[in-house]
DNA sequence: CGTATTTGACCTGCGC
DNA sequence: GCGCAGGTCAAATACG
């Protein structure tokens, strides 16, 4: 029976800590960056483009052509995620990398080939010692039950080598991290060497071909891997409502100084005091910087919520009032972003992540609503430069520059 | 009873 | 060609 030797969740050596330090053997370059480079709150446009005016329901076309993705390029509707990429869009084949949660940015990962985020194009196949694992469609979805053609099914399979593919840990309990979307499970599967299962699901979204393996990371049983395939042609489900419709930000600083400004009973651990961030890098077209910051300030309240992209020439902004706050950083919406822009170098973006308890978190951002504001407790800054106050925050230092998340290539 | 999950069977690609 | 491993299907089962 498949699965049979997976050891449940209680029998882990250490429970899941939702807050904690990353574990080696991850590695990370963090650049040098001055404060004096966050200066991008200033920027007009920072406001321009909301998401919602980019990406519709059923119509990707705004945001295709935001990140100059012409129509060919784009995404057909029934297979929304087979698209040519440029030969400047390739993810080197050495290029093995997943997003942690709760470590900072993009890492690489030689330890284990067969684990990494891929822009998925012939190229870009996953270094990996077992190739079939690394490029999606390899396997079924050819049954003779199926009425598609098998010269059809060939071609769809190698075409979906094309497929964007973004993969990621996160710490968390739960096999089946709640992203947004709603998923149904398809498979399941034991992993050669691993006791823990692989688990496969679809988006229930009609006409919507996306996929997601999810299985525990064998090197860290705390953390789960998370791969997605393909892109959501369709906007988010509708959001349940929440118990609050306000928003309390903190910086997850285990190690360095922590102001310890919220008086609530929240978890907050300390305050991000520094205010405005931001790194522009259009030199080239990776990912240079994501942030969430508030966008109007001087109140002290949940007055807005921004979330910032800045991919070489192409720069997402997305605004919504802090109530909003919770779909702006949906994580995929920043995998969206991610794998529309074959542009981009997916190396240097620090992905975000929900995790199933009402928390939001990144590798080093975390999000909380507790049903109170205390937003300004918890910043500490407060937000009178009219800008944001900067969520990412160096562990190590605890200084919440913006080189946490800037790992340039 | 409708929906979601489980799970054994089956398919494909790959390496030998 | 064969065996292996991953991925998918779909009937059976569980669940609310």
């Amino acid at each position: 029976m498949e699965g049979k030797n997976t050891p449940p969740l209680s029998s882990l050596s250490s429970p899941p800590q939702i807050f904690s330090p990353p574990s080696p053997p991850f590695s990370l370059s963090i650049p040098t960056t001055t404060i004096d480079d966050l200066n991008f709150l200033d920027d007009d446009t920072f406001l321009e483009n909301p998401l919602p005016d980019l990406v519709k329901e059923g119509d990707f076309g705004p945001l295709y052509e935001w990140l100059g993705i012409t129509d060919e390029d784009a995404p057909p509707v029934e297979r929304p995620v087979k698209r040519s990429l440029p030969p400047d869009a390739i993810v080197p084949e050495s290029f093995e990398t997943v997003a942690q949660s709760e470590s900072s940015s993009f890492f690489s990962i030689p330890s284990n080939p067969d684990v990494a985020v891929s822009n998925n194009n012939n190229s870009s196949r996953v270094a990996g010692k077992r190739p079939a694992e690394s490029v999606a469609g390899d396997g079924g979805n050819a049954s003779p039950r199926s009425d598609e053609p098998d010269a059809t099914m060939r071609l769809n399979r190698r075409s979906e080598n094309n497929i964007p593919k973004l993969a990621f840990l996160t710490e968390s309990e739960s096999d089946n991290l709640e992203d947004g979307y709603k998923w149904r499970k398809y498979g399941r599967k034991t992993v050669r060497n691993s006791p823990y299962p692989r688990n496969y699901y679809r988006c229930t979204a009609i006409g919507c071909n996306v996929k997601k393996r999810v299985e525990r990371w064998l090197d860290d049983p705390t953390h789960v891997l998370t791969t997605y395939e393909g892109l959501h042609l369709h906007g988010l489900p509708p959001i349940p409502p929440t118990p609050s419709k306000s928003f309390h930000l903190y910086n997850n600083c285990t190690t360095g100084p922590k102001p310890d400004r919220c008086s609530c009973s929240c978890r907050c651990k300390g305050a991000v005091a520094v205010a405005g961030a931001g790194e522009q890098n259009r030199a080239n077209n990776a990912i240079t910087s994501v942030h969430l910051g508030t966008v109007s300030g001087g109140s002290g309240v949940n007055d807005g919520g921004s979330l910032r992209i800045v991919a070489g020439e192409n720069e997402f902004n997305y605004n919504k009032h802090m109530q909003n706050v919770e779909q702006a950083i949906t994580p995929i919406i920043l995998q969206n972003f991610m794998l529309s822009a074959p542009q981009t170098s997916l190396n240097n973006f620090t992905p975000m992540t929900i995790i199933n308890n009402g928390h939001y978190q990144s590798s080093l951002m975390n999000v909380h609503h507790d049903g109170n504001n205390h937003r300004q407790d918890c910043f500490g800054a407060g937000s009178s430069n009219g800008g944001a106050e900067d969520l990412f925050r160096n562990k190590s230092t605890g200084t919440g520059l913006l080189e946490d998340i800037v790992n340039f290539s």
